[in-house]
DNA sequence: TCCCTATGCATAGGACTCCTATGTATTATA
DNA sequence: TATAATACATAGGAGTCCTATGCATAGGGA
C-alpha cells in the first residue's frame, strides 16, 4: 500500500495492544494478523515489531511466555497486563482525538 | 491536551500544507491557527515547526518570503508551490487510509 | 535427499521526526 | 519601564521506525 510510513508513526503500540485485547498472540501472528485485518495496508518490520514488543514488556503493558511442547515450534506468546488494558483505553481515546483534529483542521481547508 | 504525542508524528507536515493551501501564512499565525482550529489539541512548538517549515520548502513543496514594509513586524510568509499542492493531495488520503486501518483494528477487537 | 521458502525470534546501526533549551529582536501592555 | 507576546532560528537529544543481518526450525518441491 501507499500509505504515508510517517504518518504511521505511533500508531504500532496502539496497534499491538489493540491486537492482544482480542487473545494472547505471539509476534509472528501479530504482524500477519494486522496485515489480513486492515487488507495489507500495515506491513510492519521484524526490526519495528520485537523492539516495540520488548519495550510494552518492558513498561508493563504486557508479558511475553515461551511456549512449545518438544516437537513444536517455538513461540512467544504475549498477553495483555491490567496496566496495558488501561493504556490500551488512553491511547483509543487519543487517537480519537488525534483523528478528529487533523480532520477538522482539513475540512476546514476545503 | 492530554494528546498522545507519539501519535501526533507525521501530521505536522500535512497540516501544514493544508493550512497554507487556505492562503499563504507565517510561522507564528500556522502555530496559533492549528491550536485555534482544533480547540488546543495542538500547540506546535517553534524547535518542531520552524525546522518543518525549512525542510518543506528544502523540498520545494512551499516557499518563504520575507514581509515587512519598514516599521512593521518581519514576518516570513509561506506560499504552496505546485508540488506542494499534488503532495497535500497524496497526504490526506494516505491520512484517510491510515484512520481507516487503524479503525478496522480497533473496531475488530471491541 | 537437498534446497528453498515460510515461519519465528532477535539485535545493531542509522534515518527521521519531534522536543527542550537557548538565542536574538521587536512590539504591546501593565 | 519591566514584562509578556510576537517572530524567527538552531543545537542537541530522545524516541520511533526501518534496513540489514543473524540464527534456527518446518515444510514442500525437485
Amino acid at each position: 500500500m501507499g500509505m504515508d510510513t510517517e504518518l504511521i508513526k505511533g500508531t504500532l503500540s496502539l496497534l499491538i495492544l489493540s491486537l492482544l485485547s482480542r487473545k494472547p498472540m505471539y509476534g509472528y501472528e501479530i504482524a500477519t494478523t494486522v496485515g489480513q485485518d486492515t487488507g495489507g495496508a500495515f506491513d510492519w518490520k521484524e526490526g519495528s515489531l520485537y523492539p516495540s514488543l520488548h519495550k510494552l514488556e518492558k513498561d508493563g503493558l504486557i508479558r511475553g511466555q515461551w511456549q512449545g511442547k518438544p516437537g513444536e515450534r517455538r513461540r512467544k506468546y504475549y498477553h495483555l497486563t491490567k496496566g496495558g488494558r488501561a493504556v490500551l483505553v488512553e491511547k483509543s481515546e487519543s487517537w480519537g482525538q488525534l483523528c478528529r483534529a487533523v480532520n477538522q483542521v482539513l475540512e476546514k481547508s476545503k
